[in-house]
DNA sequence: CGCTCTCTTGATAGACTTCAATGTTAGTGG
DNA sequence: CCACTAACATTGAAGTCTATCAAGAGAGCG
């Protein structure tokens, strides 16, 4: 979709369907840096700053309404409410970002795809798209491990851990938590950074 | 310094000394989400984000300036260029913390290392608190390892390594880069995520 | 049917952690 | 000036976690 490098004058706001930001590293191996579902501005960032070195993909057939960086710039300087609201959410990105650095940096393979898991889960329910500890997951395993930092073989072996203990169901694109709790306790997962208005947790 | 929980009606600019975010996890280890230097504004989020459970601690003597909130909500909504301006700033954190994550996920311990001494390197030199590849740095080995991620006995075998193959010296807390270009490729490090005018590189 | 992509499994190697001890340095009070 | 202490750095040995390599199994698709 968006290639590395270039300066776009657009930005995106996600409709429907999904997106990764990844940057690929010199050996080709890949790092996902964040995860988009619909209702996302992925890179509302390029209002004031230049490209960086990474790129926007799809995960699956996604719908994207374009939206110029002028409209933008004229909507933040007429209403200071939906600016700061702007704001706010590049800051929410900034937290997901933080947790991914705790999880990194402190977390073992149970609990980094464990936290995924549980991320991914909130913020759709937040939006609707999630409910009944179900949601859809259209990643693959490779995937999985260049989002938390872990080789496909090491992904797979934690999955059938966690299957095994009874807290998910993955089969091809849909997402079932078993235990939720457990889950959350495996992940070590607070949703307070992602500062939304009720938590998703049951 | 401030701890986790509470939640201020105030920033504080950091005028001089170094101070660091750290979440403790359960199970009492660390991690140091960021490093501030003077000059910035490390809770300039606290603006539009309730606290998280994270807390920020000196490393050294510090002095900060306090900023109350109302202030900064006054000036952005009078002054839009400095509205732009802060708003930028947050977004350059956030893509600090994209660089940590692609550091702790795809970087092995050397690279986090490295990469920790040449961002740092570069951030003093941006407001003139370094050259000559010589700065400050006053943190301990366990420090650094909360920072990237790994054990303080994994990060002085590393140092020996970085000492050995004659890339830095560093000794108390000043921080000499004796082969910048070789510590950048160990590292993997290209200054362009943190959107300075000029880059410190030689 | 053959192809490709994804998932799965086993064996082996490497990176990093943990535990425990020792060395070093700077500061403190006598 | 010296003993004492605390914090930090360093070392060795053993163990755990995760990566890598290689191969096979299943599913979807032209």
């Amino acid at each position: 979709m968006t290639q590395e490098g270039n300066r776009p004058s657009n930005c995106y706001l996600l409709v429907e369907g999904w997106l990764i930001r990844c940057k690929v590293l010199r050996d080709s191996r890949r790092q996902i840096l964040s995860l988009h579902v619909p209702g996302e501005v992925p890179d509302l960032h390029a209002l004031y700053l230049h490209a960086t070195d990474c790129a926007l993909a799809t995960l699956t057939h996604a719908r994207v309404a374009c939206i110029p960086h002028e409209a933008f710039r004229t909507l933040i300087a007429a209403r200071p409410t939906i600016a700061a609201a702007l704001w706010r959410e590049t800051l929410i990105d900034a937290q997901i970002y933080q947790q991914r650095v705790i999880g990194l940096g402190r977390r073992g393979a149970l609990g980094r795809i464990a936290h995924l898991f549980c991320e991914t889960y909130v913020r759709l329910s937040a939006t609707g798209l999630a409910k009944d500890h179900r949601c859809e997951f259209p990643l693959t395993q490779a995937d999985v491990g260049d989002a938390v930092g872990l080789s496909t073989v090491h992904v797979n072996r934690s999955l059938q851990t966690l299957r095994a203990e009874q807290l998910i169901s993955w089969q091809g694109r849909s997402l079932e938590i078993l235990n939720w709790k457990r889950l959350v306790a495996v992940a070590d997962f607070d949703p307070a950074y992602l500062h939304l208005d009720k938590s998703a947790a049951s």
